[in-house]
DNA sequence: CGCGTTTGACCTGCGC
DNA sequence: GCGCAGGTCAAACGCG
């Protein structure tokens, strides 16, 4: 929250509202500890005379200038003052909100994330009962990661997402949006469903690894844990944006609902990595970085959004009204 | 014939 | 050190 913005809107409110009120200053500085920019708005300075006002075409002492000036700089002061407590409040309000947010997202994080061990963190993981996808993730250096293998299996980003099927549906296949190819089937002992691994094989160097099983708890459920990042764009994408027709042969797109059911899907595959790649992509939803990114967003959206200050400057300018009225 | 899938064997890490 | 379980490899197979 920015004082200073806040303080702008208070002096546009104002003055949008001067031709119904006269009692109010032309700036107010919400800095308590200043009085410099304060300026009435009743007093005139007389061209002639240096040591006489005249007020409401009354002449005036300089003593009684300066008294009524002083009582007028007094009430000032004091609504300076209270302005000053109810932001700071506001401020003390919205940083509790915002850091009780950013709580809630790295529990739910660290619920998903088992850091040492691989196999039961995989365990937990299905249990969880999150229909909604979700992930967990950390920055990575791929190259080094690549010469440490179990690093990389804990360090790579990992996103999940979970694609409600046909029970019928046995092929444990997830469009989204990306060409894979098969490697592998494996039975786990947690899980009488196979389990599918797939590579990224739209681009050779792509590191990315999806496997592809069935929940425990919802057999018509797929679960699909995406490991690494993708080093290119999507399919999709680049079709659009080449416009070549090699891929037109791949199922692509990011919402694969199927006519006979309700799918629920998330494209957790837009890469990070890059600063090309972040230009045209989105973050992840669920992972730390987009957990920052939509706290910044939300903040930088709502101290910039002219609405939201507009709406905030002419809830403390009522109160102030109210209070002079009292 | 080329490409993708299947599937059993092998490798690797972890717990006891 | 051994056994177990997950992950990967690669030959065999199927399909267009």
């Amino acid at each position: 929250m920015n004082i200073l913005d806040l303080d702008l809107c208070l002096k546009i409110e104002k003055k949008a509202m001067n031709s119904s009120s006269s009692s109010w200053v032309d700036s107010l500085d919400l800095n308590a500890s200043s009085t410099k920019s304060l300026q009435l708005e009743t007093t005139v300075s007389h061209p002639n005379t240096s040591n006489s006002l005249i007020v409401f075409g009354r002449k005036l002492s300089v003593k009684e200038e300066s008294g009524t000036l002083m009582e007028e700089l007094n009430r000032v002061n004091a609504e300076n003052k209270k302005l000053t407590e109810m932001l700071k409040a506001m401020c003390e309000s919205y940083n509790a909100l915002q850091s009780q947010l950013v709580d809630l997202m790295n529990k739910n994080t660290e619920k998903e994330l088992s850091p040492t061990k691989k196999r039961k963190s995989e365990t937990s993981n299905n249990n969880n009962g999150n229909i909604i996808g979700n992930s967990e993730s950390s920055s990575t250096d791929e190259e080094e990661s690549c010469k440490k293998p179990r690093e990389e299996i804990i360090k790579a980003k990992i996103s999940r997402a979970y694609v409600r099927t046909e029970l019928s549906d046995t092929s444990l296949v997830v469009k989204d949006g990306y060409q894979w190819r098969k490697y592998g089937q494996k039975v786990t002992r947690d899980n009488p469903c196979p389990r599918a691994y797939f590579k990224c094989s739209f681009a050779p160097s792509c590191p990315v690894k999806k496997k592809v099983q069935r929940s425990v708890d919802d057999q018509s459920v797929l679960v699909a844990t995406y490991e690494g990042e993708h080093n290119h764009l999507p399919p999709s994408q680049i079709e659009a944006t080449s416009g070549s027709s090699r891929l037109g042969s791949v199922p692509v797109g990011s919402t694969p609902v199927k006519s006979s059911g309700p799918t629920i899907t998330l494209d957790l595959t837009n890469s990070i990595k890059s600063s090309d790649e972040a230009r045209n992509s989105k973050p992840k939803l669920d992972s730390p970085e987009a957990t920052q990114y939509l706290v910044e967003h939300m903040a930088s959206s709502l101290t910039k959004d002219p609405n939201f200050t507009a709406a905030l400057a002419a809830a403390i300018s009522g109160r102030m009204f109210s209070t002079n009225s009292n």
